[in-house]
RNA sequence: CGGAGCGUAGCACAGCCUGGUAGUGCGCCAGUUUUGGGAACUGGAAGUCGCAGGUUCGAAUCCUGUCGCUCCGACCA
């Protein structure tokens, strides 16, 4: 009858009629110590979850009936868009591992677990290795592509430190999709159709996010986009422009630049000055009044085992990510001191590139054609002036490795960026062939030539998606859930229990009239006092509360309350109606 | 893995410095009074003080180790 009954989960057609008395629902009044965000304490206060242990959680009823309803949007648009659901074993044999290369560098977070043969297994952390087994085995020709298979399914990873509740655990639920095409026309369409499903999905969650261009790491390519939900407790940083026309990540952020270096004519050679004590860019600033921008910053890395010299402008951070993708590898990390001793002969602090033979240099773009610098003379105590880069220093390549800084100009608009973090809650990603060539998922074309399948995947933080909606969803009494997945739709409040009053029988009888008509209802039937079914109905974040008490019995009254907004009074007979005309006008998406 | 902090009743915490009867508030159970915004009173149940070892006549308290949790950092295809 009411188109949006047809949204609720698979198989909850026949529920029992649900009584507060006779659920589980848990509220706290006080805030339990474990939870430091705000969105971790309404979980814990609304009943949702439970903690296990860091990071493994348990869902009450209350959370599994908001979760249902985040994978029932998530499925229902995955299907739209034309994907088809699978579901894939989290136990995995670590040989398609390696193959991928996987078992090597994703092994921080790799989950092993033996069998009683002593035999390795690993926890799936993603499907990347399963999926494209499956294709290669199963597809053989350009006419069963494009493909895309997706789950809805708990996840490992070994986080080193679990945090937040939902946000970072060591068990998560993730939608993961995966596309095979036979050309890259064919792949970008189906980038392009996960991107949209995407979109429509945190918008019928009743999510603010926003698609930024992400970090393609060691793959490189453009297409990458993740989708982030502003909030202050994010663990991303989002670079973007008011104009709403550049948004990227942090890790991949690029801008006009930082504001030029002044130049200066130097014909001089360089020449080393004594700076006793000296240990950093600001020391160098404070003591000599050298501005942090005529410094070059070098910093030594090890990557693949080979230590690699790092310059920057003196006032720029490195960008890690960005240094990753100009290195090709992912396996890199800052030196200690003892290796630097060794490399360069000085401590951080006095450390340069000048006259250094044997280690890579990767300079950043910004220094390009800087003059008059000064630098670190690898001697402690000492430093180099008038450095003219080009000539001085034998770089192997230029990239851009430096972060970007809040008010730079964007190279889209010109106006200034802005900073702010985020949580990441999806991310598309056109993965190439890595996959389909290291497990051999290859389709014959029209004239009969072997190719590998161009793959993409997309990933959906469910649960996480879950906790970021309350962490943008609520107020100083709780949770204020959309509708579209509010673990309830509405809360009938009976102010008076006794199963043969007025009030109740009123209440059943609405109950039912809801329940017959789709809308998912909890009927708070506790015998406690009225403060209490207030104040847990606000915490817990019902949508709509429908109160019937005597009192306003009396006067042929009961009570629509929306959790924001204004109380309607209306007649009994008069409540159906408002309470659909309520939930028309304030469905999501 | 580095740094910091914390483990005492279901929850939040005091007690520890200065060793000697296990405490407070909320919650829970029973009763009475209440009854439209987290009630009041009376009575009650509930803790091997994270665990193990040591010092001591005696350890929640001091020492050593260990496990767990939280925060900061490192990490995050």
């Amino acid at each position: 009858m009411f188109a949006w009954a047809k949204c609720w989960p698979v198989g909850w057609r026949f529920n029992f009629k649900m009584r507060w008395s006779q659920t589980f629902i848990p509220t706290l009044k006080e805030t339990p110590a474990e939870a430091e965000i705000l969105s971790h304490k309404l979980l814990l206060r609304s009943g949702l979850v439970r903690k296990l242990t860091g990071g493994l959680y348990t869902f009450l009823p209350l959370g599994l009936r908001a979760l249902r309803k985040v994978e029932a949007i998530v499925r229902e648009e995955m299907n739209r868009a034309g994907a088809l659901e699978v579901f894939m074993p989290a136990l995995q044999p670590p040989d398609i591992w390696a193959k991928s290369g996987r078992l090597e560098t994703a092994k921080d977070v790799l989950f092993h677990v033996k069998d009683r043969a002593r035999k390795e297994w690993v926890l799936g952390p993603t499907h990347e290795e399963v999926i494209t087994t499956l294709v290669a085995d199963e597809v053989n020709s350009y006419r069963q592509l494009p493909v895309n298979f997706y789950q809805i399914q708990t996840k490992f990873r070994d986080e080193i430190r679990p945090r937040f509740g939902l946000m970072r655990a060591k068990e998560f639920i993730l939608k993961d999709a995966y596309s095979f095409d036979a050309n890259n026309e064919a792949a970008n369409v189906s980038y392009q159709r996960m991107y949209e499903a995407y979109t429509r999905i945190f918008e019928r969650c009743g999510l603010r996010a926003i698609a930024v261009q992400a970090d393609t790491g060691v793959m490189g390519g453009a297409h990458s986009h993740e989708f982030m939900v502003p909030a202050e407790t994010g663990e991303n940083e989002v670079v973007y422009c008011e104009s709403g026309k550049y948004a990227a990540n942090i890790e991949k952020a690029t801008s006009q630049g930082p504001v030029k270096t002044t130049p200066i004519d130097n014909f001089g050679t360089s020449e080393k000055f004594e700076t006793p004590g000296v240990k950093t860019i600001e020391d160098l600033t404070k003591r000599f009044d050298i501005l942090a921008e005529r410094q070059i910053k070098t910093l030594l890395y090890i990557a693949d085992g080979k230590p690699v010299i790092v310059l920057l402008r003196g006032d720029d951070q490195l960008q890690e990510a960005k240094l990753g993708g100009a290195l090709g590898t992912g396996n890199f990390r800052a030196a200690g001191d003892a290796e630097v001793v060794e490399a360069l002969g000085a401590h951080p602090g006095s450390l340069g590139a000048v006259g250094v033979t044997g280690i890579s240099v990767y300079a950043d773009e910004v220094l390009r054609g800087g003059c008059g610098m000064v630098t670190g003379a690898n001697d402690d105590g000492q430093h180099l002036r008038n450095v003219n880069i080009e000539r001085d220093i034998t770089v192997e390549m230029w990239a851009d490795l430096r972060q970007v800084r809040t008010g730079e100009l964007c190279v889209e608009t010109g106006q200034p960026l802005k900073i702010r973090r985020a949580i990441e809650v999806g991310h598309v990603f056109k993965l190439g062939t890595k996959y389909s060539e290291a497990l051999g998922a290859t389709f014959l074309d029209e004239h009969g030539g072997s190719h590998p399948s161009i793959m993409g995947c997309y990933g959906i933080g469910v649960t996480r998606t879950l906790q970021a909606v309350i962490e943008q969803c609520h107020d100083e009494h709780g949770i204020l859930w959309p509708t579209s997945i509010a673990p309830y739709e509405v809360c009938i409040t009976a102010l008076d229990v006794e199963p043969e009053s007025e009030v109740m029988k009123l209440a059943n009888r609405l109950y039912d009239e809801l329940q017959a008509n789709g809308v998912d209802v909890i009927l708070d039937d506790r015998s406690v006092r009225p403060g209490i079914k207030f104040k847990d109905s606000e915490l817990a974040g019902f949508p709509l509360r429908i109160g019937i008490g005597e009192r306003s019995l009396s006067k042929g009254q009961l009570e629509i309350k929306p959790r924001v907004g204004e109380m309607i009074l209306c007649s009994p007979n008069d409540a159906l109606g408002q309470v659909f005309e309520w939930i028309e006008a304030n469905r999501v998406g």
